[in-house]
DNA sequence: CAGTGGTCTGGACTTGTGTCCAAGATGTCC
DNA sequence: GGACATCTTGGACACAAGTCCAGACCACTG
């Protein structure tokens, strides 16, 4: 789409105004809830947040860009996991899985767009892509603990991942995901440290 | 984007002259093999298929029709899954997993676009990820037969989705999916019935 | 041969993405 | 206050997706 090396430091959000860049990725709710995930263009959300277009591709490279911030902040404002130390492989997959189903329940039309912004090749996505995956391990890890055994995490996050996919795709409530995977988890027999 | 109902079944791959569509299909890897990714565009497909831009939109309601077709094409034409009666887990789920992963390496630049593809919420889209999914879970069950489990298939099947999402991101090779589906069938500990 | 109906085509059109730029607004530092 | 850099803005632009349509081009039937 855009050429790749040419600028791709000019729209880095530049730490003078992150206000801006707050104010566009929450006006991408905005939009989503008057217009529906149609109506979801950059103008319309650089309008809704007070702001020109081009203003808004100074921020953000792409729509995907945006999408993908969106998300992460979603992220990262996910409450921590908490387990009890007795807590079964299911009932730790489920504390760590089910803030983030539920959070991408709540907008299921934003959540199919961010599905797609996942897969963009800017590297600006990249990035958020990395620190994205990055809370999501640091999520399934915490939750696992010592618990499920640290070969096992790997398959787990496929699965997760595959998981959020097909509800992406709509074979699948995002909340039942979060009981797939506790299944999943419990129903494999690994040796577990139980106090 | 279009008009979700208004003629839903216009461009239906009208029976009739099936070769239009399948030229389109074949123009595809044409088009990426000359100009990358990023020159396939619907009417550059159409024109090195020889066809006009608009006939290209009679047998294809959008691009991401035509790659979801173009897959599921080569999907099908896979070679069938043979294992030995004695093959491990692993070594099942290789024979199902390897030819998919090896289609998609060869075309990497496609791929990516395909997974996007597989995305979209045209209903002609969904209908071909339907039995792009339905291809996929035969291989599955075929390949592990009655050696694994049927309440182990699900999260297999989720693993391999999240697996090739992960390659298509670009955190694997897609090689690595078989190899990485092999060794999670092969530490899985199910009951295995061995003759 | 003429008529009929479906298929193809070129070209114009709308909408959204992303880029670019000249001009204005807003600092900030002395 | 004046000089300076930095942001912001509106508007124009190029480009791709997808739609639409009038007319050309079949193939087939009577």
């Amino acid at each position: 789409m855009t050429s790749p090396e040419l600028d791709a430091s000019r729209r880095r959000l530049s730490g003078r105004r992150p206000e801006m860049a707050t104010k566009l990725v929450e006006a991408v709710s905005e939009v989503i809830a008057i217009t529906g995930y149609d109506g979801l263009t950059v103008r319309a959300v650089a309008k809704a947040a007070g702001v020109s277009a081009a203003s808004a591709y100074n921020y953000f490279a792409s729509k995907e860009h945006l999408l993908a911030e969106a998300y992460m902040r979603r992220l990262a404002a996910l409450p921590l996991v908490e387990v009890a130390v007795t807590a079964t492989p299911g009932e730790r997959m489920r504390a760590a899985v089910g803030p983030i189903v539920a959070e991408l329940a709540l907008e299921s039309q934003l959540a199919a767009g961010i599905a797609t912004a996942m897969l963009a090749h800017d590297v600006d996505v990249v990035a958020l892509r990395d620190q994205i995956g990055n809370i999501m391990a640091v999520r399934l890890n915490t939750a696992l603990g010592d618990v499920v055994p640290a070969e096992a995490r790997k398959p787990l996050l496929f699965m997760l991942t595959g998981g959020l996919l097909h509800a992406g795709m709509g074979y699948l409530e995002y909340a039942q995901v979060a009981d797939q995977m506790a299944d999943f988890a419990d129903s494999m027999p690994w040796k577990m440290r139980r106090p």
